[in-house]
RNA sequence: GGAGAGAUGCCGGAGUGGUCGAACGGGGCAGUCUCGAAAACUGUUGUACUCUUUAUGGGUACCAAGGGUUCGAAUCCCUUUCUCUCCGCCA
């Protein structure tokens, strides 16, 4: 959520910036500006109700004490107005605030200075490129290989759950366990502390870190408790941060947490959900960091490249994309995207997204640091994947088979205990 | 799931209708002392919104959350959440 300091002061920055991510929100602004003017008045008409009232209690008891019982029955008459006048004026500031706050929550985060313009993942950024495409002598599609090595089963899957939940077997699910040490050693190695959240969050979490009010259909809703299943760590681990007023020595925070995700994926459908391409349920290893602003691009690049060398780890061929405006999503304000190039698909596939939020998250969170001034500021948030298992597993199958069987690359050796999957 | 007790500031803890944004203690911060530190002493110590003559200024709200009673609520009532104790169940 954007601040009204920000949208009131810097009103023409925010509708440039905004015009990157291809919003034309003058009109919004305006709407923004007129409520809270409104929410002001109200504000200010009601304080100034309370203060009276507040006045008149005190002589009333004061009355009281004196035992000057018909001075004080008096007084009492004179609220009843007040009172009535306050409670009008106060349902009047709820609806001005939640109006406001409704506005507000439709705002995206502005696009910082280096996002390029565009509409399309086209116009996103390659930024790097490395890895040696693989020379294959076959070219099955992991859907294929986890069939022919029997190490993940989606039709077992199907039969437990449904549709986007694989069963993984004997190698498979070592190679799981694997990955997400391996990510989790290389995260915690980095400076990195693991946690392990819940999977399961409240309904103030949800909002705290936006999935809430608006995809609320992305999330599986445990109804009797009203709890949701988490679609990535970031939520219970920002959360973490929610309502915190923090100490600058407290800076930075660099936090990295494995959790299964869930989602639903309503709408999906084709080739984009074949085998690993998209579950329901996937394993996911997340950093996330809580940096002073002046610091955070630069925790952002670090971010970037602590990811790559994750990557060049696994000996994948690999691109590192700077999102375009359009291509962006709401609360960033700058995403680089991460692709294995899967040889049997023959297609990029997204494994990581690192973005900063700058203050946008931090607002809603009410994430807050003490500058020298002992004064509050809002902090900035930044989060990556690192990694997403399902899509790395796809690569690794596809891009290391061999007639022999699967070639695990070297740096995972330690943690599968096996160098070829057969 | 049943019965009971409870939730107060950074922490401990007092407060059962007015003088309470909240005693007292600890912690933090500033100062005195010191070559420096410790100890001691003194002072200070939340968040948000808002107004104006933008100031070591005024007002309002906040004692788990939401509602109610009252001229007046941390204090009384209702609902919800959470914690603890006992019983039940249980990896």
């Amino acid at each position: 959520m954007l601040t009204l300091k920000v949208i009131r002061e810097q009103k023409e920055l925010v509708i440039e910036r905004l015009k990157i991510k291809g919003m034309d929100a003058s009109q919004t602004i305006a709407q923004v500006i007129s409520i809270d003017d409104a929410r002001k008045a109200l504000q200010t008409q009601l304080d100034s109700n309370l203060a009276e009232q507040n006045t008149i209690a005190k002589q009333i008891g004061a009355l009281m004490q004196q035992g000057k019982k018909e001075e004080a029955e008096a007084a009492k008459k004179q609220t009843a107005a007040l009172k009535e006048a306050s409670k009008e004026l106060e349902l009047k500031l709820a609806e001005a605030e939640q109006k406001l706050n409704d506005v507000l929550i439709t705002l995206p985060n502005l696009p910082s200075e280096q996002v390029p313009a565009g509409r399309t993942p086209e116009d996103n950024v390659v930024v790097r490129q490395g890895g040696a495409q693989p020379v294959l002598m076959q070219k099955l599609p992991h859907w294929e290989l986890a069939k022919k090595y029997d190490i993940i089963d989606f039709d077992l899957g199907v039969k437990l759950t449904g549709a986007g939940f694989p069963v993984y077997k004997g190698q498979g699910a070592r190679l799981q366990r694997a990955l997400i040490a391996f990510f989790l050693d290389c995260n915690t190695a980095a400076g990195y502390t693991e946690v392990q959240p819940p999977l399961m969050v409240n309904e103030a979490s949800g909002f705290g870190t936006g999935q809430l009010p608006d995809k609320e259909g992305q999330m599986y809703h445990a109804t009797i408790d009203n709890f949701y299943l988490i679609p990535t760590a970031e939520v219970p681990v920002t959360n973490i941060y929610r309502d915190v007023i923090l100490d600058p020595q407290q800076l930075p925070v660099k936090l990295t947490a494995y959790t299964p995700c869930f989602r639903r994926e309503a709408g999906s459908y084709g080739k984009d959900v074949r085998g690993l391409n998209r579950l329901h349920q996937f394993d996911k290893v997340e950093i996330v960091q809580v940096q002073l602003p002046q610091n955070s691009y630069e925790a952002l690049e670090s971010m970037v490249e602590h990811v790559e060398n994750i990557v060049k780890q696994l000996e994948l061929p690999y691109r590192i994309l700077k999102l375009c405006g359009g291509d962006m999503s709401f609360t960033s304000a700058l995403t680089f995207d991460f692709e294995v190039f899967s040889a049997a698909q023959e297609r990029w596939l997204e494994v990581s997204s690192v973005s900063n939020f700058e203050s946008f998250q931090a607002n809603r969170l009410k994430l807050r640091y003490r500058d020298e001034d002992k004064k509050t500021q809002l902090a900035h948030t930044l989060n990556g994947s690192s990694l997403a298992l399902p899509r790395i597993v796809a690569a690794l199958l596809e891009n290391n088979q061999t007639p022999e069987g699967i070639r695990i690359p070297k740096a995972l050796q330690p943690y599968t205990g096996f160098d070829i999957i057969s």
